[in-house]
DNA sequence: ATTTTTATGTAAGGTTTTCTAACATTTATT
DNA sequence: AATAAATGTTAGAAAACCTTACATAAAAAT
């Protein structure tokens, strides 16, 4: 068992998770429905998170609360668009998501000069637990 | 948060553990019933499961393997005997567990020289996850 | 050779947790 | 003012888990 196996296996319930992320179930399955997790099911359907997924989250909520919005974290998540905005593609809504990018940047610079270092990766929950 | 505080935190449900440890709910019950863990519980009363926990499940499970009984494996793992063993004091009970400590070395003598290293700490879930 | 104990299986009935779907609310954008 | 985005709330159903009780096979004690 190798370290992406580790981090991507399925361990927790989603009870765990909002405990882990401060986040509700609300907010996780709202984040799952756009696509920004895919979290494991039981035979019975219930989710499965994985280091991977608390990470995520967390990492989802760290963007949130620097103004980002789902689109624009999904962009820096995965690279990819969602449906909408892939089909305005390259009109204003693509600049919409650009703006957000540089508002990005700023904050992320501004973060980093406040505690020296790049923020982007904070409260990485397998770092805690998981060996790399 | 330090290691201990890692490897003690409540994460995981009974039915995860069912399948990380390979047992039965009725034979994890059990187990705590006769004191060789104690998970946490959710304010409902639901079990939640630690990495210790899962640890000490899977040695348990090995000792069976064994031959060890549970008055045995508890001495091992606790260094306190039951209710039962301890008013019986050190009459002809007490020679049994020691019959018993006897078994395991010659067992784990055996399994060590198999395997070329100690039997004794294999399958530590937690070595997989959490850093030491 | 019985009887007893140990470890586990199984079933019932109840409680907790999670699920989806729908509608409500808040804030920011147009 | 109207729309969209993110989250709250509620309801009913399904899944998971709880304890308790009784059953059973194997091992140990008598």
């Amino acid at each position: 068992m190798d370290d992406k196996d580790r981090r991507s296996m399925p361990l927790f319930g989603i009870g765990i998770v909002m405990k882990l992320t401060e986040l509700t179930a609300r907010q996780i399955r709202y984040y799952e429905e756009h696509d920004l997790i895919h979290p494991e099911r039981t035979s019975g359907n219930q989710r499965l998170f994985s280091f991977n997924d608390v990470d995520r989250l967390l990492e989802i909520k760290n963007y949130l609360d620097k103004g980002l919005n789902l689109a624009g974290i999904k962009l820096l998540l995965t690279g990819e668009p969602g449906e909408k905005e892939a089909r305005k593609s390259n009109s204003e809504k693509q600049d919409l998501t650009d703006k957000e990018l540089r508002k990005i940047l700023r904050n992320e610079i501004a973060e980093a000069g406040r505690f020296g270092k790049a923020s982007l990766r904070q409260g990485e929950l397998s770092r805690f637990f998981v060996k790399h």
